[in-house]
DNA sequence: ATTTTGGGCACT
DNA sequence: GTGCCCAAAATT
């Protein structure tokens, strides 16, 4: 046989490395191709990996099979497949796991499509009626398609295909996956002040200059973040190259919109996972041939194909939504300044929080650190007050102390807003029977029931489970028994309600912020002043900008602290001073109640006294003592099966072959704190090794030889945020 | 992961 | 020999 062209191919299977596969004569197949290559009786997904990347035997020349086909799209470039290749080996992936969140449209893969739109022809009706004037009238210049057009003309569809016939309308097909109307770098001038200008200059020439440097713009909430990288956004732009901006929620899109579009005059691509497949399909495309400039996404908008990057910002870094907990348990944060590194383009990581560990990379001067140390337009930092509940404990089935009270009473009277934060979705996490004692637990998870009242349901929060409240106790059948336990933002926005019955009370959680419209919606209300109160979870401690808002109170500051992990501290310290800095952003000062049980806890006294250098201090030296991450690797491995007895002897057959390395403690295996979950048992090793250790290579060498009954699974969780 | 295969076993 | 079930092997 002659010449032959081999390539190895990523097949998009996990359970299977890289295939070989002949290229037939006249089929181009660079690296990063996308291909569909038959495997058995099947066809399937695959991508062209770099030549003699992958380890592998050499399948004899003469029984390779023929790719079938290389898709209409660009192949995946350098940078990306390095990126791909980074996360597989760093959060022991495989392979096709990863390079799955690049071709995360399977649509976007066949090719483009069109559709039919349509415009006047101009000639003259032969008759006219009253809807076809109005038609002929509002539909001037204008080309979308049926629905679009009878929208805009405020006529039926009927009365345009009624015109389509008298050739009023003429039909044109255009590419359905066209271009996005570009943003303009000089749409309007930014007003900078000093410091931001600064910060502002530096990200621009990094920008310029077409170099990778992590940035950590570290400043206070309300001191125009935005504002500053936007300028670095332009910079891109100016240059001709895309830009991604990573969110941690996609609840936050609906306020970055209008900043953004105020900004640059048309509003930016999104991507999260409630897009439509027309919607991904056009996105992915013009992501991949140029003609989507700034992509604001969540997490997933990571490994997006981009044509020409110049620029990765991601804003409120420090979220631990960032962190993918299933599938490939990748953390957006640390990916984007990989991706960065291999496209060769600066990255932002915007925070007026910032992890422990972005602040650690400044010190080491691995970061460049940009520091907004004052508010915007000369606003002030909100007055922050200590409420201890053990002096002054509310009522029983109440939760808001006198003095918060007192607060919401006074700005209602002033006509201003309140924001109440309870991190604790529904309307109270426990329900139980009065009579027998009964809990309502979910059947799939080791959790209770959370009531909802609202959709008039007890829901489980971690696998999905519902079931309508009953009418009588399940256990001892006793009607009327039935006690909710503990606070939720539902309840708590009842009291609200009952103290001051003028009050217009808006709940703002993931259920009620469900789609970027509601999350719109509820922005054009508060902005509107027709909501007194909010009270929400964590989803409204960060991103929103109310001028009106002067008042905020956090309901239970020591909830986050219990439970024990690692982050536990620093995550209750940046909630609550995200929190607060909703308050008093406008012109009239803010104010913030903290209502704890521990007013002299670490956390609690730093966000008092607003010192926070002195917290992180404190809580880096902790973490230094622990080795704990920053100054350790961490890994868990997580155990589950359906049968508990299974993942119990999986879990301890794993443990029984852990290696003995030095400087590598290894812990259990024990039943994870939610050890159940979704219906599988679950126990988990924790790995804590010293900053040189080889954790992944170690941990691979330890798991590669075990093998595990069907039914069992073992997932690898590098540097862990969850320790459920 | 999915499909194919082949061995063991009961039954005819 | 045939059919059936299940585990093991193969998939380029």
């Amino acid at each position: 046989m002659g010449y032959m062209t081999r390539v190895r191919c990523i097949v998009f299977n996990a359970a299977l490395g890289a295939l070989d596969y002949r290229v037939p004569e006249g089929m181009d197949a660079p690296p990063g191709s996308v291909v569909v290559v038959p495997l058995g009786p099947r066809q399937i997904l695959g991508l062209v990996w770099d030549e003699g990347e992958l380890p592998g035997d050499q399948y004899p020349e003469h029984k390779l099979r023929a790719v079938l086909e290389a898709l209409p799209v660009p192949p995946l470039a350098a940078p990306l497949r390095r990126l791909i290749g980074w996360c597989a080996d760093y959060y022991l992936a495989p392979l096709a796991a990863v390079a799955r969140m690049a071709l995360s449209s399977s649509a976007a893969l066949k090719g483009g499509g069109t559709v039919t739109e349509y415009r006047l022809t101009g000639e003259e009706p032969a008759r006219m009626t009253p809807q076809r004037l109005q038609a002929l009238d509002l539909l001037h210049g204008e080309q979308a398609t049926m629905r679009e057009l009878a929208e805009i003309a405020g006529v039926s569809e009927g009365v345009l295909r009624g015109m389509l016939g008298q050739g009023l309308l003429e039909p044109v097909l255009v590419d359905s996956d066209r271009p996005y109307p570009a943003p303009d770098p000089r749409f309007t001038q930014p007003d900078l002040a000093g410091e931001q200008a600064e910060a502002a200059a530096e990200m621009v020439s990094a920008v310029e200059a077409r170099r990778f440097q992590p940035f950590l713009l570290d400043g206070v909430t309300g001191s125009g973040k935005t504002e500053t990288y936007f300028e670095a956004v332009a910079a891109a732009l100016e240059s001709g190259r895309q830009v991604l901006v990573l969110l941690p929620e996609i609840a936050l899109t609906a306020a970055f919109l209008g900043r953004f579009e105020a900004r640059f005059g048309t509003v930016p691509v999104t991507w999260h996972s409630s897009l439509k497949a027309s919607e991904r399909r056009r996105a992915w495309r013009q992501v991949a041939f140029g003609g989507a400039k700034v992509v604001v996404g969540a997490r997933s908008a990571l490994f997006l194909p981009f044509a020409d990057l110049g620029l990765i910002v991601v804003d409120e870094a420090h979220e631990i939504a960032f962190k993918q907990d299933d599938g490939v348990r990748y953390n957006a944060r640390d990916v984007a300044v990989m991706r960065g590194h291999f496209e060769g383009v600066p990255v932002v990581l915007a925070s007026a929080t910032p992890a422990l560990e972005s602040l650690q990379m400044a010190d080491a001067g691995r970061y460049r650190r940009l520091v907004l140390p004052s508010r915007f337009g000369g606003a002030q930092l909100p007055r922050i007050e200590v409420v201890n509940l053990t002096e002054m404990q509310p009522a029983r089935g109440r939760w808001l102390a006198q003095p918060l009270v007192e607060a919401l009473t006074d700005r209602l009277g002033k006509g201003e807003q309140s924001l109440l934060f309870l991190n604790r979705r529904g309307y109270a996490p426990l329900t139980l029977c009065r009579h027998c004692g009964f809990r309502f637990k979910c059947p799939n998870c080791s959790a209770w029931l959370v009531e909802h009242r609202l959709s008039q349901r007890l829901a489980c929060h971690h696998c999905g489970h519902e079931v309508p409240p009953p009418p009588v106790c399940p256990e001892c059948g006793e009607p009327d028994c039935l006690v909710a336990c503990g606070p939720g933002v539902e309840r708590i926005a009842d009291e609200v309600r009952e103290l001051l019955p003028g009050a217009r009370v808006a709940v703002v959680t993931s259920d009620t912020l469900a789609s970027p419209a509601a999350a719109a919606e509820f922005v054009a209300q508060a902005e509107g002043k027709a909501i007194d109160v909010i009270v929400g979870t964590q989803l409204v401690t960060k991103g929103f900008h109310f001028p009106e808002l002067t008042l905020v109170g956090v309901i239970d500051a020591d909830m986050g602290l219990d439970g024990g992990d690692l982050r536990a501290a620093e995550r209750t310290y940046q909630q609550i001073a995200q929190v607060a800095g909703r308050a008093g952003r406008g012109a009239k000062p803010g104010e913030v109640l903290i209502q704890t049980r521990h007013p002299k806890a670490a956390v609690i006294a730093a966000l008092a006294s607003g010192d926070r250098d002195a917290f992180y201090a404190a809580e880096t030296e902790a973490r230094r003592e622990a080795g704990a991450p920053p100054f350790g690797r961490w890994a868990a491995i997580i155990v589950s099966s359906e049968d508990e007895a299974e993942a119990r002897d999986a879990a301890r057959a794993i443990g029984g072959a852990r290696p003995d390395e030095p400087g590598v403690l290894i812990l259990g295996p024990a039943p994870a704190p939610l050890s159940l979950l979704r219906g599988r048992h679950r126990y988990r090793l924790l790995i804590a090794a010293r900053r040189s250790a080889e954790v992944q290579k170690i941990i691979r060498a330890w798991l590669a030889p075990l093998r595990m009954p069907p039914g069992v699974r073992v997932a690898v969780d590098i540097d862990p945020y969850s320790f459920v």
